[in-house]
RNA sequence: CGGAGUGUGGUGUAACGGCUAACAUUCUUGAUUUGGGAUCAAGCGACUCAGGGUUCGAAUCCCUGCACUCCGACCA
């Protein structure tokens, strides 16, 4: 992509209206916009972003036979009112609203009640289980105060996973597997070694439930981390009885602040009995689906990235997830000659498969270094007219600040890229 | 929802109750410059969140509403 054709500027002020790190680099940076408290609109740069880091979790879903579905976000007051979640004294952040015709309708927080209400009219017997899909969907949200720039939202994409077993050691083959994938997700997008499978509150399903808690001083929750074992307990929980019975050492303990970044319900039948979610075994007797639901806010990830890698300068992507691969910025030059070769090195890197953002926008050297570090793509390539004269470009690790020369061969370059 | 704070050009700030609301930046035009947010010149851009009130006079004081931020509560 060529940055003289985005629309979206980077500021040289951060928005006065946020305090949260994460929203005034992704809003400095011309990731994402403010329409209102909680609600954010995705710039071409925070979706590139966004794209890279469902792509990563898509692919840990499949790995686990999960199947990609997408369901809508209305949602239908009388299947609700089945397990008892429409009342507002049960969930009071529903933003719900009323049809022409007369009848109410909500805005989804979540998908248990329609997926398995779906699902009951596709699973009929064993041999149908176990099952699992997942989707990338919108969430609403009716925070009495939205909070933490976009770790917080009233609207949030968010991926959730339903999987549906006939046993409890199918339920639990499952469970296992897909927090192993949790952990690999949270690895591949950088966050791995401060990412941590935390004990909490189960809610209403079941003793407890896994939070993955990633540590950040941006964070909300305050959890006990056993280094050892590494396993975690959330404050909301810990007591001397719980941290003996998960095996952490509450004497050694750190207590740290973290962000959830993901969670694993252990959902049992709470929706499959109310909603008539069974199958038969093979003698014919009739049992209901025991069920998981496995969340991760997409939204709050790449915040907590954001939050997690930055300096002073501005985002420091990690390469998984980074916007592009290459930031090359041409500088000017009277006859107009850098840009015609750094056009030339942009075609060529795209073509051998290297996404490139390319700085050809008018603007001082000061002005586009600026911006790119404030936008943080991972490796940055300088053409000049020195480097020009002797054939070379300048190589730049955004994250080290290391910086290497290389003759200008397109060749070069991209095994220099591809490792 | 309880508490605290803040609303002034696109952005960031200033202005004792008193002149045509100032400065920086952005943007436009021209010149110069061309490796770290360059320089110079000339411009565009706000009836100061909304509505009431006090006053000879309100960005400034008072009331109501709305919005935003923070602390707390809440968080399927």
């Amino acid at each position: 992509m060529k940055q003289s054709t985005l629309p979206f500027k980077t500021r040289k002020d951060a928005p006065k209206d946020e305090v949260s790190l994460n929203a005034r680099l992704l809003i400095q940076a011309g990731f994402i916009h403010k329409e209102m408290a909680g609600v954010y609109s995705i710039l071409p740069l925070g979706l590139r972003v966004i794209e890279k880091i469902k792509a990563i979790v898509r692919e840990e879903m499949e790995s686990l036979g999960a199947a990609e579905l997408s369901m809508s976000a209305f949602q239908e007051k009388a299947i609700w009112e089945k397990t008892g979640r429409w009342d507002d004294a049960v969930v009071d952040n529903w933003f719900k609203t009323t049809l022409k015709s007369g009848g109410e309708l909500g805005l989804g927080i979540t998908h248990e009640e329609p997926i398995t209400n779906m699902l009951a009219e596709h699973v009929s017997s064993y041999k149908d289980l176990p099952v699992a899909v997942f989707q990338f969907q919108t969430k609403f949200r009716n925070e009495l105060r939205a909070k933490s720039g976009i770790m917080r939202g009233r609207e949030f994409l968010m991926k959730d996973l339903y999987s549906f077993s006939a046993t409890d050691e199918e339920h639990a083959a499952f469970y296992n597997r897909a927090k192993d994938a949790y952990m690999r997700i949270f690895q591949r997008v950088g966050l791995g070694d401060i990412t941590f499978p935390t004990y909490a509150t189960g809610g209403i399903f079941s003793q407890f439930s896994l939070e993955f808690q990633t540590i950040t001083d941006a964070g909300e929750d305050v959890i006990y981390l056993d280094r050892k074992s590494k396993l975690a307990i959330n404050k909301e929980i810990m007591s001397d009885d719980i941290s003996n019975e998960i095996g952490v050492d509450k004497a050694t303990a750190e207590e740290l602040k973290t962000v959830e970044v993901g969670n694993i319900f252990n959902l049992g039948t709470k929706f499959s009995e109310p909603l008539g979610l069974t199958f038969k075994d093979e003698k014919g007797d009739r049992y209901p689906v025991i069920m998981g639901s496995y969340g991760i806010g997409i939204g709050r990830l790449m915040g907590t990235i954001a939050e997690v890698f930055s300096d002073e300068k501005g985002l420091v992507w990690p390469k998984s997830v980074a916007p592009f691969e290459v930031h090359l910025i041409a500088l000017n030059d009277a006859e107009g000659k850098v840009l015609a070769e750094a056009e030339n090195i942009y075609q060529l890197l795209r073509t051998a498969g290297i996404e490139v953002l390319l700085d050809d926008r008018h603007v001082s050297a000061g002005a586009k270094f600026a911006d790119a570090d404030l936008i943080g793509i991972p490796m940055r390539i300088v053409v000049g007219s020195k480097g020009l004269a002797d054939g070379t470009v300048e190589i730049t690790d955004r994250h080290t600040g290391e910086v290497k020369t290389l003759a200008i061969s397109v060749p070069d370059i991209v095994t220099h890229f591809h490792g």
